[in-house]
DNA sequence: GTCTATACGACGATAGAC
DNA sequence: GTCTATCGTCGTATAGAC
């Protein structure tokens, strides 16, 4: 999107990008204000749109940026490797994801929340062809008897919602344990004894 | 909340709720707009605040009704049943509550996002009694023997993230899978197996 | 009960001094 | 590059006629 030259806009461009996805991610897209991001940065309103010339385009950089991250657990998956393990690393992978990234993940679930109006190409594009790809991975490995034959696309699904659970629903997650636990190491070994038990053939 | 005598203040109401949970569930509280709520309710902006004092009083009226509705299925689940048999129909009345109250969903998910700031006090409260007691259900079940030991309150989340992801994620579901599918059905087949496998002893 | 008109603050964005 | 000041618009909410 922005391409800054000097080592300062790159900076700052940084700053302002940190700022917007705190707040983006917690209040969504019009829900946000500039007022907010500026002052999350420690930057003036104006200074803002030196460096974005819009709030939308914050927020599409921020989106841009997003997305690459969000697949590549996915694209590491191996036809090569051994079902179960592929499998349960990318599971792995997504739920350190959303232990490292919580606020990537709920700008994602806002976006998809309200019908995806900004990232609708991506998810209709590459995500859906991603997606297609390794669901006929999935689904050799099913013809194989290497692993339970189960619907590819919502195997995937199901990996995608009980991951991105511990970030989106932090708030719920930590009321409903209490204090004293760490939801994403119980999480990462539950989902581990729910994978294995469900891929068995 | 408000609590109208005549049938037409009834009605009225009722349109206003309506429409103010097709808005408030698509954009979240803050990015939502009383334009946009009279606009589909088909009344003027004044109208809307003689029923209701406050913008902030229609997403609260919405977030207490949600609540209860939410939780029924929960509270149903039996002690003295068939342990499988309970889980599978908990699911089961779960999938069916994303696909008939899908922004009922939405509100929901919008709100925990957000850190539940409306809703903190019904999450620790009401919202995690409700879990405590039915987790203990759950490892009585376990130390019987009768369905495999796992983490009740991550079975319960697992329940929550699979089911809710079908209305919450709505359209990228039906991006990824394409024409020709009903999402909802298919993840009712789809869970039913799933839990089957995973509550196995 | 429902409308038009409007108060008044917050919003995104711009102008222009430095 | 960064600021203060400000524009025009849209936001919630209210006043007052009917």
């Amino acid at each position: 999107m922005t391409r800054p030259r000097t080592r300062i806009q790159q900076k700052n461009s940084e700053t302002i990008l940190e700022a917007a996805l705190e707040v983006f991610s917690t209040y969504g897209f019009r829900g946000a204000t500039l007022d907010q991001i500026a002052d999350v940065a420690g930057l003036s309103k104006p200074n803002l749109l030196y460096y974005f010339p819009s709030k939308e385009a914050m927020h599409q950089a921020l989106l841009t940026r997003l997305l690459d991250t969000w697949l590549d657990p996915l694209r590491e998956l191996d036809e090569a490797g051994d079902p179960v393990t592929e499998i349960l690393a990318y599971v792995r992978r997504k739920i350190e994801l959303s232990r490292d990234y919580p606020r990537e993940s709920r700008l994602f679930a806002n976006e998809i929340l309200q019908g995806a109006p900004r990232m609708q190409a991506a998810i209709e594009g590459d995500l859906k062809r991603l997606v297609d790809e390794k669901s006929v991975i999935l689904s050799r490995w099913m013809d194989q008897g290497r692993i339970a034959r189960l619907p590819p696309q919502h195997l995937i699904f199901s990996i995608w919602a009980l991951t991105q659970h511990y970030a989106d629903f932090d708030s719920q997650v930590r009321a409903v344990l209490g204090p004293g636990h760490d939801p994403f190491a119980e999480a990462g070994d539950y989902l581990d004894t729910l994978f294995r038990k469900l891929l068995a053939p």
